[in-house]
DNA sequence: TAACCTGTTCACGC
DNA sequence: GGCGTGAACAGGTT
């Protein structure tokens, strides 16, 4: 479930697992959906050169080469990487595959085709371009509140805005609403600045607890409101960690939108 | 079986 | 242009 600690941690695997490595082929099952170039293009451009750096910005992850160009992933719902060894079978949905001259492999796993891979010449054009605004580690209050003061939408579709702050997905943004204590469908225009920075200051800590687990969710506190979904802590299931109140599942701006009905009231 | 779903984009309508 | 809604993408899971 790819938001930003996932991509991270995809980031960290491909620093320990690819790096220094020598490509002699890509190839990809369905370039015309998944591919932002032509794979010949691509292809001409990895050939014979190596992984170097990584870079990410939210949910967009970079990878440079020695002939500087940058090979742009993004993960989609439920893109995943894997390594392998030319003796194993590649990973199920492994429609895209790095081919290393070490005799081992990047899998890029699509199991819906919702991925994209591409060559782009200058990651910060190119997020640029299409709008993306500064990672959520990076953002400072000053930027983060002013986006805020414009936004007549509720606070949870504007957290989910990746031209507000980039890498908060679905479940990110109702932690960060539990852990603020406001309710998703307040209006962003309509907060304190107590409560932005409330906001802020939660934002922070849910994106680096997640990344110092490694997205393996079953690591995270107890006192998070994920557990709530059902989601691998089944003594959790429904519960909010404070005890008292009841959990309610609604819609905002199209998303399973999970909250507690006493700790984020509306007032 | 049918309904559901993590991200993103786009097409509408107001 | 802002905002909300819904569809589309494709397959796995429940």
């Amino acid at each position: 479930m790819p938001e930003l600690p996932e991509v991270e941690t995809y980031r960290r695997y491909i620093e320990a697992s690819s790096l220094g490595q020598t490509i002699e082929q890509f190839t990809c099952e369905d370039p015309r959906k998944l591919l932002l170039n032509d794979l010949d293009e691509i292809n001409n451009r990895l050939n014979g050169a190596v992984f170097e750096a990584t870079y990410r910005v939210g949910k967009h992850l970079f990878v440079r080469t020695n002939l500087d160009d940058w090979l742009y992933m993004h993960f989609g719902m439920t893109g995943d990487l894997g390594y392998f060894h030319r003796d194993e079978p590649p990973p199920r949905h492994a429609r895209m595959i790095f081919y290393f001259t070490n005799g081992y492999r990047l899998g890029f796993i699509c199991p819906r085709k919702f991925e994209r891979v591409g060559l782009v010449a200058d990651p910060a054009a190119f997020l640029a371009q299409k709008g993306v605004a500064p990672d959520v580690m990076e953002i400072t209050p000053t930027v983060f509140f002013d986006h805020l003061r414009r936004k007549k939408s509720a606070i949870k579709t504007v957290l989910l805005d990746q031209s507000v702050v980039a890498g908060i997905g679905n479940w990110i943004a109702d932690d960060v609403l539990f852990r603020a204590k406001i309710h998703p469908e307040i209006p962003a225009s309509a907060l304190e600045e107590t409560e932005k920075m409330r906001i802020f200051e939660a934002m922070r800590y849910i994106v680096q607890t997640t990344i110092d687990v490694e997205a393996n969710y079953l690591l995270l506190p107890d006192d998070f409101i994920l557990h709530a979904r059902g989601w691998g802590k089944p003594h959790l299931a429904g519960k909010c960690p404070c005890g008292k109140g009841e959990i309610l599942m609604s819609r905002v701006g199209g998303r399973a939108t999970y909250f507690c009905g006493l700790c984020q009231s509306k007032k």
